[in-house]
DNA sequence: CTCCGTTAGATTGCATACATCTAACCCATG
DNA sequence: CATGGGTTAGATGTATGCAATCTAACGGAG
């Protein structure tokens, strides 16, 4: 895997992650060969790499679409997440030196700004590299490439729903709050809220409706 | 992905898995397309999805190796894996069918059988017959294939060390005991073992070194 | 004797050609 | 007019050829 490949799973994630292939959506190894300008062999290594991180599904002879994560699984999604994250920001709250604290810190204010502004773009950016810096915190390859294809998942829904603004408003608290629990070097208190954060965007991004378990935190 | 790339997958994971193709040997395309009586195209793409799936590791122009985990990833293995199957067990208890645990109960009381007699192979087959079903019956595919990887990561160990006898004992009543908590519909109970059981399988099988998070249950 | 540059062999990455499968269309028939 | 089957066009799966890159062995200089 080098230029071409590379290249092509970079351009076909960010069209995928970006909504402009919408999920759903027949992606012919053809097509895409023509668009970027390369042949059949590295779109196909493209397509099945993404298939992997759960971006696309491939079904065989029948080719590969943008998936369509059913509600029950994006459910499921945001309680596996809150305990994985949960478990970097223990890890981070132990581990992290002053500087990524830090690093930490700037971008949670950054993207606190952003949000009083109503800048969903910038907050969507900021929010990816808030989770992906902490994830990686955690000082494991295994960690961040296993939250990975969730968190890629949960990108997906920004095209279905958003924030309201109370969410909004809770979701940045807790990014600062986080921080403040990392500063404090308080494993426990990283790790609840990072879970709450979780449960919180769940409940916000699905809606009222009936999940398929209850949590008892 | 038909015939030959699906029968290329199934017996270059067998292999892996089994010991066959110890931690850190070389694949090379041409020996296994030879091997396996099929070209290079299907074992390339073999290849590429048990990377994804964590058995193999692929450098640009390099080629393919078994992956070898560091003792520090497998840490963190353990400890992802104590939290997501603790989520599906928490969910079996809700949503699991009598038959469902009857199926469960029927895999630990034989695989209890099999401890008594020091049957490894069959222990170890079963277990890991045990952990895949409870997480199937979280009815998410989600959390089945994002476990998957992390699972056989961990079977990978097989060849290093091997529970010790109290260990058995502790992973049998364990075994057990969740049956009890899921026919008890007690979410948190069933939880609570999971968890245990994973924290204690880290423990027998990393050995008493430093661990990379410290856990307060 | 050791170290480094060169070169030959082998291996991977990409492109293309052939085989097989899916699905849509058309036409014949009840 | 609806339905069923056969046919055909397009797409995916597989095999193979070619170019680029890596590995390792070899020989020469210090």
């Amino acid at each position: 895997m080098t230029a071409a490949s590379d290249r092509a799973v970079e351009r076909l994630r960010e069209r995928i992650l970006s909504g402009e292939y919408a999920p759903g959506e027949r992606l012919g190894e053809v097509e895409l060969a023509d668009k970027l300008g390369v042949s059949r062999t590295p779109v196909r290594e493209a397509l099945r790499l993404l298939a992997a991180e759960g971006l696309v599904e491939i079904t065989t002879n029948k080719g590969a679409r943008v998936v369509e994560y059913p509600a029950h699984d994006l459910d499921h999604i945001f309680l596996i997440r809150a305990r994985i994250e949960g478990l970097s920001a223990r890890t981070a709250a132990i581990h992290a030196s002053d500087a990524d604290i830090d690093k930490l810190d700037e971008i949670a204010t950054e993207l606190a700004g952003y949000a009083a502004h109503g800048e969903l773009d910038e907050v969507y950016r900021l929010n990816a590299d808030y989770h992906s810096t902490l994830n990686g915190l955690s000082g494991s390859a295994v960690v961040l490439s296993t939250i990975g294809s969730l968190i890629h998942a949960t990108v997906l829904l920004r095209t279905l729903h958003s924030f309201d603004e109370a969410a909004m408003r809770r979701s940045v608290s807790h990014h600062l709050e986080i921080v403040a629990a990392l500063r404090a070097r308080d494993p426990d208190w990283a790790e609840a809220v990072m879970h709450a954060h979780l449960l919180s965007a769940r409940a916000s991004l699905l809606g009222p409706r009936k999940h398929a378990v209850e949590e008892t935190p």
